[in-house]
DNA sequence: AAATTGCCGAAGACG
DNA sequence: CGTCTTCGGCAATT
């Protein structure tokens, strides 16, 4: 332990003097036209704060963000299953929509993955992924701002009488984001009528349509009565508008990117196409046009220049230029897992993408491949984590890529909500950062129920397998009280039986939650992972109690 | 011209 | 640590 904390010293020394040395010029963080836009942004003592206080770190912080880095890799068995079963369904609705004479505007559909999944940077495991289904503006558009450069009207510069016709509204001009996503919705069930999972013991459901949402979400259940969520995948209908059409005004010049990827790149990611999905603005009393709003999408470009995240052409080239970017985002993803499960319903309004969006401004302004060794990862995760703080205690977090869109506006990110947020960050610091949670102190019952189902049902490789070993590691532990969350499966359910989390907050699951799940299929691999995961769920939860109880005695006899 | 093929980089697995 | 493998992405090819 005193080996790595003198590690991380001597990096952070010597990132400082090869700073002050062979960049001879004023240091990144002052004059750069980088640093100039973020002041005009937000309060400049923040980022001064946040960017140049040096950063205090103990070395048993330092090796608890490094062991929980270590944790969050999804297995290959997983994975592997998950990619089966989501790149069937993907191919196929392709297939489907193209031969679809029934529906001719969405004929030229095709698939971009986007999401963490896709950027390599999902966490734990392999359940949730994201694609926009690509549709292909027929004509030319007129994209009118609605609010401050993300949400945006669409109107056809002249009529038509083209396969889009029918999403247009009475104008004969206005692009109907609603018409779009229902028949997506429509679609998407008509395909599944037909469609066969490639794993028989599974089948897809869509998820009712959410209010707001411009996903159609679809769930991977087994075929059990009660099964749980496997996979939840979001379908994003997108109009894509040619790059010959350029940004819209207000995102023309694209991201804030010169300095950390130069230029060119910025000016290649602005003559990629846009897109457009079907989400309608917040708020109430909302014009007819406004209800049939866009937001306007950079997911594609997001993907870009996450995978390809270096300053030098040399980044993550070989062992010794390893950064730690990536592994910076995914801590900072599952931080805010971890703060949303523990508080369902006051960070609500919080999402990963808050964290996708700071960490890119992050990249911006620490633009250098040298600040990001790999060594470094406990300090750059803190300075992450602080600038988020920042943008939380200003209550500004100007979108990456719409600038003049605050994220933490009260609109969106209601002002309760946001000082919970500052409070539960704060605390996470002061803390040592417990909802990271801890380097799998797997417990031994898990090891014990995970060698049977894998010793017992060793069965040939064949798809039948791999659901087997994908299951205990996704099976229904507890569940959040959260009715957004309710359907949705926790994992690492030790997190909530840690002593340090008792410190934090009662656990807000239902006690009997596990009951709920008891399963009576006839399947052999899912009776017994159910079984297995209501013992564990059992285990844990009197392990809770008993402790509960225990302080309770303690604190009755004093 | 839809579908197959091969190549490469990223990252997990394993010794 | 280094090596092997898998997956995703791309484009050439048939």
């Amino acid at each position: 332990m005193d080996r790595e904390d003198r590690d991380v010293k001597a990096g952070l020394i010597e990132e400082t003097q090869r700073k002050d040395a062979t960049r001879g010029k004023a240091s990144p963080l002052r004059l750069t036209p980088a640093r100039k836009k973020v002041q005009q942004q937000k309060s400049t003592e923040e980022w001064s704060k946040v960017l140049e206080e040096p950063v205090s770190i103990s070395p048993e912080l330092s090796s608890w963000i490094k062991a929980n880095a270590n944790e969050l890799k999804i297995p290959q068995t997983d994975r592997r299953w998950a990619a089966e079963v989501v790149n069937d369904f993907r191919d196929n609705l392709v297939k489907f929509l193209r031969s679809s004479s029934d529906q001719p505007f969405f004929q030229s559909a095709d698939f971009l993955t986007t999401g963490s999944y896709f950027e390599k940077v999902k966490i734990h495991s392999p359940d949730e992924f994201d694609m926009m289904l690509k549709l292909q503006a027929p004509s030319r558009f007129n994209m009118k701002e609605l609010d401050e450069g993300l949400f945006y009207q669409i109107d056809l510069v002249r009529p038509t009488r083209g396969p889009i016709q029918v999403f247009l509204l009475e104008n004969g001009l206005t692009l109907s984001s609603s018409k779009i996503l229902s028949e997506t919705f429509r679609l998407v069930r008509k395909f599944l009528k037909n469609y066969k999972v490639p794993d028989e013991g599974c089948r897809w459901e869509v998820n009712r349509k959410k209010p707001g949402s411009p996903a159609v979400t679809l769930s991977l259940f087994r075929n059990d009565m009660y099964s749980d969520e496997l996979i939840s995948l979001d379908l994003v209908p997108a109009l894509e508008v040619h790059s010959s059409q350029g940004w819209p005004l207000p995102v023309r010049n694209g991201p804030d990117v010169d300095n950390w990827l130069g230029k060119k790149v910025r000016k290649e990611i602005t003559s990629l196409p846009c897109y457009f999905v079907p989400k309608r603005m917040k708020g109430r009393n909302l014009s007819g046009e406004a209800k049939e709003s866009w937001r306007i999408s950079f997911s594609h470009v997001e993907k870009k220049i996450i995978t390809s995240h270096g300053n030098k052409k040399t980044c993550c080239e070989g062992k010794a230029n390893k950064c730690c970017r990536k592994r910076c985002l995914m801590l900072l993803k599952s931080l805010i897992e971890g703060l949303k499960q523990r508080f369902p319903k006051e960070l609500d309004p919080l999402c990963s993408y808050h964290g996708k969006t700071a960490f890119l401004h992050m990249l911006s302004i620490r633009f250098d491949d040298s600040m990001w060794a790999l060594q470094q990862l406990p300090t750059c995760f803190l300075l992450l984590l602080g600038a988020l703080e920042a943008h939380t205690r200003a209550g500004v977090l100007p979108h990456f890529f719409a600038p003049n869109y605050n994220l933490f506006s009260a609109t969106v990110f209601p002002h309760k909500a946001m000082s919970f947020l500052l409070h539960a960050l704060e605390e996470q610091r002061r803390e040592g950062l417990p909802l990271l949670k801890p380097p799998a102190p797997i417990s031994p019952l898990c090891n014990f129920v995970k060698g049977i189902s894998d010793e017992s049902f060793s069965l040939p490789p064949s798809p039948a397998d791999s659901p087997s070993s994908l299951s205990p590691s996704l099976s229904p532990i507890l569940t959040s009280s959260s009715p957004l969350s309710a359907n949705k499966l926790v994992r690492r359910d030790w997190r909530e039986s840690e002593p340090c989390s008792l410190t934090t907050g009662v656990p807000q699951v239902s006690a009997l939650g596990p009951l709920c799940f008891s399963d009576t299929s006839t399947d052999k691999p899912s009776i017994l992972t159910a079984v297995s995961s209501l013992d564990t769920a059992l285990m844990k939860k009197l392990v809770l109690v008993f402790v509960a109880a225990f302080v309770c005695v303690l604190l009755c006899k004093l």
